[in-house]
DNA sequence: GTGGTCTAGACCACC
DNA sequence: GTGGTCTAGACCACG
């Protein structure tokens, strides 16, 4: 389990763990019933203060993407991975459109913003295969 | 000169001001050597304290955006045009590529993103019409 | 950590704490990676409002002489050291120079500017021995 | 009577006039009971505000610099000349010594200084000569 | 009238 | 505890 936390780039760390913690559900590199780290655990690994590790822990049960098993530890909860995709996906699809609205606004041209774009998918492809 | 503050939408007023006044001047509405309104003038109309135009203005001012005239007021500097508009479009670029790489690293099928983005161009240069 | 703050010298209090702490990074006193002290301490030890401290610290952080860590407090920047003696050098260099060019313009003897030169660096010298 | 007035330097106008009348004194441009140009003359000749002007003139005055003659305007004072020059001298001389420690200071090699001042009189030699 | 600075005191999120 | 933001009200120099 790694995570790079950058606690200068203005995010909060514990959104900074939720977040890689969400990513890697989607992902399937943690599935449905795997244990994460304790608490304890992680905060020693990261040096982070166990009050922060365990915040992000708290949001990822609000969003039924963790759950508590009394005694054991926290697991993935199921259905997390669809729902973690989901998220991921839709607030992707939003981020892009308000990008491509202000690109508008900002008047770029949209041949330009199309260049962009297709330079941008061709370049991640090649990286991609 | 109008301005929409959003008191609580998690960006500071200041910011809040400083980045519309940046658009406004990108985008011509103010341009070189015009007065932007008093500090105390534009508190007054916005309902908020002078001291948080002020910073607004001070941080425009770092930038090379306003210029200080003594017991006259500020006014848009010269090549503030040029600096918000290359500011403006490459803030705009950085977080294409950001989204497009996120989208391509979540396995969003890259036809579905050149769908989105037709779509959203589309739409706007009806828009735009 | 010791500051002399002359509060109606003409300098804004704010930037006399700048610039100390530049002078004092720059010296090496502070070091990259040191915090400095809290807003809130420094405020009590120079009985000076927190906010004129914050807008100092905001200052060196804007000139990448600072940088945060949430909830920790402001460390001294990577590179802020060699930022900071190369500000202070080029500002001198400057100072000289146009003080040279308006003691020429004032028809001071060169020999005589020399002589002055001459006459500070060495009791600066065995000052400095 | 050409006077350079910058309004965005950060020196108050009132404050670049009366420097550069003093400056035309010491360097003979400006002779003993010689009339100064009337405030509303250097006014419309600036496009300044005639306050501005007065005030320059009321600063001189207080310098003994100029001496008002009634219903005539405002000459050169007597000992003028030598006054503006040591004036001047004086100036130059404090500002030279204080630069000078500040180098020292910032450990910037007496060697490196030295050259810096002979560089800099050399070449105004030449433009001089 | 203008901007610039400072003080005092409040509230917030984060660690 | 930390920094960040905002408000309220004061005083200054300048034009």
């Amino acid at each position: 389990m790694f995570f790079h936390i950058n606690p200068h780039n203005g995010l909060a760390i514990y959104d900074q763990i939720a977040r890689q913690i969400k990513y890697a559900v989607a992902g399937g590199a943690l599935r449905t019933g795997e244990l994460v780290p304790s608490v304890r655990e992680l905060a020693r690994e990261l040096a982070i203060n166990p009050n922060t590790i365990a915040r992000a822990y708290r949001q990822l049960q609000d969003d039924r993407v963790l759950r508590a098993v009394r005694g054991t530890g926290l697991q993935v909860a199921t259905g997390a991975t669809e729902r973690c995709q989901d998220e991921r996906r839709a607030l992707i699809r939003d981020r892009l459109r308000t990008v491509l609205a202000e690109a508008k606004q900002s008047q770029l041209d949209p041949q330009e913003i199309r260049q962009l774009v297709e330079g941008e998918l061709s370049a991640l492809e090649r990286e991609g295969v």
